[in-house]
DNA sequence: AATACGGGGAG
DNA sequence: CTCCCAGTATT
């Protein structure tokens, strides 16, 4: 039988009030926190954006306070979370909102979707968790549920399917309700109707779900091929002259936009990792170097790229650094490496280099 | 409609 | 290790 919109709220909402979990920002629901928060966990899961959240909240405790800080100590708070370009449009937003807003974060779905890094899941999720409209939001969790649930067959991508979902997530809130429903909804994605492994055993709402009777709850929703993975392998100069470590900052528009590392690049096909590193110095920075021995290996993966970074000792042998590829170049005492905001592999190549 | 963007969790 | 997951902006 097909499930009424008032069973399934019923049943979420009860759901919701008995397995919540306690969650920073649950607390008061300001708009302010409910904005950055909603920023950060896209693509990111709650467990992981926990600690930066609060981190965040206590240096940026107002939208003035994070209008009013540098570009440089936002990405600092930021890094190790990754999609970098999202600390870049939270403090261009609070800028705005400053200055368009009178600081205040907007509750229409134009003026949030004005602001850059709002789409539509976070305008409706702030629309509704920060302020209680009934707003729809349509996420991963979302249309998981929602797919197994009514029996969603299609490339959850396409557009038609995509309307299907808004539509329903809409006709599903129970009015003056979506703060409530939206995280119920979503929540429940999260931590019962999971990609693998659904706990159909303690669903509430089983008995009315299309995926379940159809005997395998995983085969929706039907998600797009996915690209393939490419391999790279990169190199990285470790370069200590003086006391002191080479460090670039990449430039905004680049990959880990506004970063801090030291010099890197890929290998070419049939290039050693010696050629491509003196090859890569002289390119992005005209210095020359020599290679001197092989530090650490690490591997990482940057959307469905799969690369393999070869950290390098190496030697300064004639040049000054040039800017021209980056944003800014330093050299930086071993002591101070920490300070600077860095992408996570780097992360663990610099504690790596501290406990060597 | 397709693609780029980083990282973490589960098995 | 391998596989899986996921909003926004741009083209």
């Amino acid at each position: 039988m097909i499930p009424s919109a008032r069973e399934i709220s019923t049943r979420l909402l009860e759901w919701f009030r008995v397995h919540q979990r306690s969650l920073p920002w649950r607390r008061d629901y300001d708009p302010y926190h409910i904005w950055v928060v909603e920023i950060m966990l896209q693509q990111t899961q709650v467990r992981t954006v926990i600690p930066y959240y609060q981190r965040f909240m206590e240096r940026f405790p107002t939208v003035q306070a994070l209008a009013e800080a540098s570009l440089d100590e936002v990405l600092q708070l930021w890094a190790g979370l990754g999609y970098y370009r999202r600390a870049r449009y939270l403090h261009q937003s609070a800028q705005q909102i400053i200055a368009k807003h009178g600081g205040r974060i907007p509750h229409s779905l134009r003026e949030l979707m004005a602001l850059p890094g709002i789409g539509r899941y976070t305008a409706g999720a702030i629309r509704s968790i920060g302020f209680n409209l009934d707003a729809p939001v349509v996420d991963g969790n979302v249309i998981r549920v929602l797919a197994r649930l009514f029996g969603i067959e299609g490339d959850v991508k396409q557009s038609r399917i995509q309307k299907r979902f808004w539509a329903l997530a809409e006709d599903l809130i129970p009015s003056g309700r979506a703060r409530e429903f939206n995280q119920a909804l979503m929540e429940f994605g999260a931590t019962v109707c999971t990609p693998p492994h659904p706990q159909c055993d303690s669903c509430p709402l089983r008995d009315s779900c299309r995926a379940y009777a159809s005997g395998d709850p995983t085969q929706y929703p039907q998600m797009p091929r996915r690209p393939e993975t490419i391999m790279l392998r990169d190199v990285t100069a470790v370069i200590m002259h003086r006391g002191s470590y080479l460090l670039v900052q990449r430039t905004e528009e680049d990959r880990w936009g506004g970063l801090w590392e030291f010099p890197r690049g890929t290998c070419e096909k049939d290039e050693s990792d010696g050629e491509a590193l003196v090859r890569i110095l002289r390119q992005k920075l005209g210095l020359e170097v020599r290679v001197e021995s092989h530090l650490h290996t690490l591997r990482h993966t940057v959307t469905h790229h799969r690369i393999t970074l070869h950290a390098y000792r190496c030697q300064w042998v004639s040049g000054e650094p040039q800017t021209h590829t980056y944003s800014a170049v330093i050299w930086c005492p071993l002591e101070s490496l920490a300070d600077y905001a860095a992408p996570a592999p780097q992360v663990r190549l610099v504690k790596h280099l501290l406990g060597s």
